[in-house]
RNA sequence: UGUCCCGUGGUGUAAUUGGCAACACGUCUGACUCUGGAUCAGAAGAGUCCAGGUUCGAACCCUGGCGGGACAACCA
């Protein structure tokens, strides 16, 4: 245990684990599981899931294995274990070879079932599935036996044996098993254990015609596999009798389940139908389109695996249903890209200046790569006497709390001189095009030739150097905080118009003509940005917004 | 109308197992600053859903309410 696990706060699953250690109950072991279903791309919420598995297994010096629950033939895909297997890759994670699919139990599965069905425990059901639905009966009131219930332990093997070997078609006839159809709990309504599907699967091809459900699998899988702390998500609760019930009528060894609530983030979706939903519908522009919660979307962002594996930890375990702020996610990958993100100047929305008394040459400043760690070291930009600064650092008309630029007003260029804005150039209709101002050659930064202060600092990029760029601002996708919380609306009546903005012929410092896809700098004063990795070309490179900077002004402004 | 789970500042979690509630984000001041960033200093904000009970002492234990969530796929 390192110095920083140590430091994580206390949580009732580690307080259930330090029991059983304590008692003994698993002989000192821990070890533990991620098991997606590869029917989706993983999210946020599964970060949570991953660093709480691999966490506690490297915490304990125990073991985390990766699972995928693959029972169902026609939802799963192996485009999925490859993305969940990157994403997890990417978290730094590492499940050390131990790969494991349900799948690969499908055999020792099905020899559990003729146990149960030797038992007396479960049985053959002709019913059909809208049949069993109704026996099933409703939370308040008890379901009904089927009339098939009783059959006999050689009527349900015989049964058995022949829906293994396709002798039906899907939906005559499911594996049940025996327990309560009266029970105030839904789950022990006699489960359906199988179900025939002459379907396709993506690992065991056409060995098999009967599936077995994702209730009767998982608990048995966790067996197999030694588990000793089964983590699973709240809805899970309610299933915790059946999988006791299960493993005590096998026999076999008994991982505790502990369940945990699952994460929610405000002015998002969580589940994988909608976030499915999204990228179908064409909403987003695939499953790691930046604007989506998935593991692959904050990567393309530019968010670091570190960022995300810090905010998840920090945002805690606990059984209460709960939902994060985004400004936490934020601050996360604030925090860590200060640290590490170059600084570096660009412009996005250009106006022109010209600075009138400044000679016709080039000359090149010093500017730091990163103030927060010197061993980044610095580099010469280009100035001259016609530069490109951001269009909202210019107000022909200042509020009273704006220090940028103004007429007749004097602002710092980063890393420059100080200048005067002398006079303001329009078109015919009004448009403000291009400024004149007058700078001091006594204000050069690191200079010392003089004391003059001013209350502004701004960022330019010299106008025949600069690099033109485009770049994507992101903003939430949907503008509520719960898009699923409407009763009378659609999640989808919420999406934010205006959660992607391109600019292009963004005006970058030259030295950027050197990013490479991935890259992450800081543009002074405005936010993290990322090469993207799925529309830069050699020609034309795609900036992402990661995050912005916090912004005062934007708040001041923002409370006229 | 059933079963199970959960109620601690605005949000998310703690509270060394019964000793007068802590941390983070957010919010608000101020300092510093060639990023209105970062950093630093400080403040406000909960008396722990409610009511009883046990106890010298309760966020933690008990009882009863109230509120929220989960469960009625041949999905996971």
């Amino acid at each position: 245990m390192n110095q920083n696990e140590k430091s994580l706060p206390s949580n009732f699953i580690k307080d259930r684990i330090d029991d059983d250690l304590k008692t003994g109950k698993y002989a000192g072991k821990v070890i533990t599981r991620f098991p997606p279903e590869p029917n989706g791309y993983l999210h946020i919420g599964h970060a949570k899931s991953i660093a709480l598995n691999f966490g506690l297994a490297r915490e304990y010096n125990g073991k985390c294995n990766l699972r995928f629950d693959d029972t169902n033939p026609t939802k799963e895909e192996q485009e999925y274990v490859d993305s969940i297997k990157e994403d997890i890759k990417w978290l730094g994670f590492d499940w050390e070879g131990r790969e494991y699919y349900a799948s690969d139990y499908f055999d020792k599965l099905y020899e559990y079932a003729i146990k149960l069905v030797k038992k007396g425990v479960a049985y053959v059901d002709s019913l059909s599935s809208e049949e069993i639905k109704e026996y099933r009966g409703m939370p308040t009131s008890p379901g009904k036996e089927s009339p098939y219930r009783n059959r006999t332990v050689d009527e349900n093997l015989e049964l058995f044996e022949k829906m293994k070997n396709g002798e039906f078609e899907d939906g005559e006839h499911v594996l049940r098993a025996k327990i309560d159809m009266t029970s105030p709990n839904m789950n022990l309504r006699d489960p359906v254990l199988y179900r025939i599907k002459h379907a396709h699967h993506h690992r065991t091809g056409d060995k098999w015609c009967i599936y077995p459900m994702y209730d009767w699998a998982h608990g048995q899988s966790d067996s197999i596999e030694g588990i000793t702390h089964s983590i699973c998500t709240l809805e899970f609760e309610n299933h915790r009798p059946l999988y006791d019930w299960f493993i005590d009528q096998l026999e076999i060894h008994h991982p505790s389940q502990i369940e945990f609530a699952r994460l929610n983030l405000n002015y998002t979706v969580m589940s994988k139908r909608k976030l499915l939903q999204l990228v179908e519908q064409k909403i987003v522009d695939g499953w790691d389109d930046p604007r989506m919660p998935t593991i692959s979307a904050f990567r393309r962002r530019g968010y670091t695996p570190e960022s995300i594996v810090s905010f998840v930890e920090g945002v805690g375990v606990a059984k209460r249903d709960n939902v994060v702020d985004i400004s936490v996610l934020e601050y996360a990958i604030r925090q860590d890209l200060n640290k590490k993100a170059m600084r570096v100047m660009a412009v996005i929305n250009p106006l022109k200046i010209v600075i009138t008394n400044y000679p016709d040459e080039i000359e090149y400043l010093d500017a730091v790569n990163n103030p927060e760690d010197e061993s980044m070291g610095k580099r010469k930009i280009p100035f001259g006497k016609e530069l490109w600064i951001e269009r909202e650092d210019f107000q022909e008309v200042p509020h009273k709390k704006f220090h940028r630029l103004s007429p007749g007003n004097e602002v710092r260029l980063r890393y420059a001189y100080i200048i005067k804005c002398e006079e303001v150039i329009k078109d015919e209709l009004g448009n403000i095009i291009e400024l004149r101002c007058s700078y001091d050659p006594d204000t050069k930064s690191g200079s010392g030739k003089s004391d003059k202060k001013v209350k502004g600092t701004i960022h330019w990029v010299s106008a025949p150097h600069a690099f033109e760029a485009e770049i994507r601002l992101y903003d939430r996708l949907f503008n509520v905080e719960n898009p699923s919380g409407d009763k009378d609306k659609d999640f989808l009546d919420f999406i934010n118009p205006q959660s992607l903005e391109i600019k292009t012929k963004c005006k970058l410092e030259p030295g950027l003509k050197d990013a490479k896809p991935g890259d992450r700098f800081q543009f002074e004063r405005q936010g993290y940005f990322c090469v993207d990795t799925k529309y830069t070309t050699l020609d034309k490179p795609v900036f992402n917004r990661v995050v912005t900077l916090r912004d005062t002004w934007a708040k001041i402004a923002s409370r006229q």
